[in-house]
DNA sequence: CGCGCGTTTGACATGACTCAAATGCTGTGG
DNA sequence: CCACAGCATTTGAGTCATGTCAAACGCGCG
């Protein structure tokens, strides 16, 4: 029996398989997705030139933790990553998640160091940009200077709709916001926006929405008796995607 | 009687006087803070070319509009501005304040139109980048895309803090770390970091730190009482910079 | 001077947290 | 391959921080 479910690792296998073969940006299968959206045939060439495509992550595993010297941004290949930041009595925040074709490290770019520790939530692989060498490029490629200012901007805008959904929404308004989002990037992908593994733990979407495990539980306990999701483990369905969208706030 | 309190108008009247007269970025106060940091004299000549110093903002106008076609960053030249972003629903969040030097509008990069919206928080100016054009400038001068890339940088990392403050603090750390990241504001800028104007609402306040108004009060009347701040109306000193700094968490 | 809004203060309500315990899942070693 | 250990998740009961509602106060503007 296959099941939907297989799909996914399956499609992560691929990604790790161009991986080992160093694909080309040109033919990589995230490039619409990714940073050479809008560059020129020959100014990617260049581009590869200076893109390191590092070995893979298991789950848990650091990419770069808070402090360490900013050599690199990170655009996730495959798999996921969370990033935290923590307050001075080691109360953590997890900041944001990454899925193939984000960037991590945006944050760390007008500083010498990351302001963040990243981890992979599941196997994962990533293209590391030694920033020096792109912001040589970038001197000579305005474009992609312009991409790169771009996804900065992205994410702040990102950011600013989280802080509407920290300050000002419910736990449902908070849960619901998120598996719609996380529905939307998935789509984006070409996966299910129906289906979707949810690869970061309980205790991680809790931290990231401001609110407790328990809390989180109950909802998606809830959620699932008012018929708009079925869950099982890590694996979610959205049944109900037109209420779950009345409940975003 | 001269009190600390009048200096602060003096110093936004010298900045007034500058904008009325035109002044180039290479002469003006607040060179340090702003974008031209790190651009060559020639440089400077061009960009001045595209600033555009726009007539000032009375308290309440609002500087753009949600969705206002995206055409120019603004830098705040005098005063203070706060952006919002709403729910469907017609909930606010602050999302934030703005002072001398800050760019307003970097979240808009990324779309043609603006995520959020910019209102003045008392008389203020700015001047105004229109984007177009400071791309054409940037793929002339490296400098300054690596200056802009810096800045949305510098604000992506000021809002992770706030989903730390958001997400994990209680009220009297929320308050207590907003005072004193508005005191190094304040600092950075030549004024005291010590005694300083508030010049958003409490409301506004509560807003951007998700708590109620009376929440607010209640901790500015609380800090009062134990010796942390003296405040009267809009401008509060900061009486025990140590204790604050150990509220935080 | 008086009106109106922003702010403060008080009393009470409640959503979400904490603590506690049961249940389920995963990965590991025998 | 199974059994067990340890961690993640769920569920329940009770508490508490912060929000809501209501009213008084006072400052700033016309």
């Amino acid at each position: 029996m296959v099941g939907t479910k297989d799909i996914k690792p399956l499609i992560d296998d691929i990604a790790r398989l161009e991986h080992e073969h160093q694909l080309e940006c040109q033919d990589c299968s995230l490039y619409r997705l990714c940073l050479p959206l809008g560059l020129h045939r020959d100014d990617l060439v260049q581009l590869d030139k200076i893109i390191k495509r590092s070995q893979g992550y298991d789950k848990g595993q650091t990419l770069f933790n808070l402090k360490d010297d900013f050599i690199s941004l990170y655009v996730v290949r495959s798999g996921s990553f969370k990033t935290t930041i923590s307050a001075s009595d080691g109360r953590e925040q997890v900041t944001s998640f990454y899925f193939p074709g984000e960037f991590i490290g945006l944050d760390a770019i007008h500083m010498d160091s990351y302001q963040s520790k990243a981890v992979a939530l599941e196997s994962s692989s990533v293209c590391e940009l030694p920033f020096d060498n792109l912001q040589d490029l970038g001197s000579e490629l305005p474009r992609l200077q312009v991409q790169l200012l771009t996804r900065v901007s992205k994410e702040l805008s990102g950011d600013k709709s989280l802080m509407l959904l920290l300050g000002k929404k419910t736990s449902d308004e908070k849960l619901a916001t998120y598996l719609l989002s996380l529905s939307k990037r998935f789509k984006d992908r070409g996966f299910s926006a129906k289906e979707f593994q949810l690869t970061m733990s309980r205790s991680d979407i809790a931290n990231h929405l401001g609110l407790a495990v328990e809390t989180v539980s109950r909802l998606f306990s809830r959620f699932q008796d008012n018929g708009l999701i079925a869950i099982k483990g890590k694996t979610i369905s959205l049944t109900d995607v037109e209420k779950m969208q009345a409940l975003c706030g």
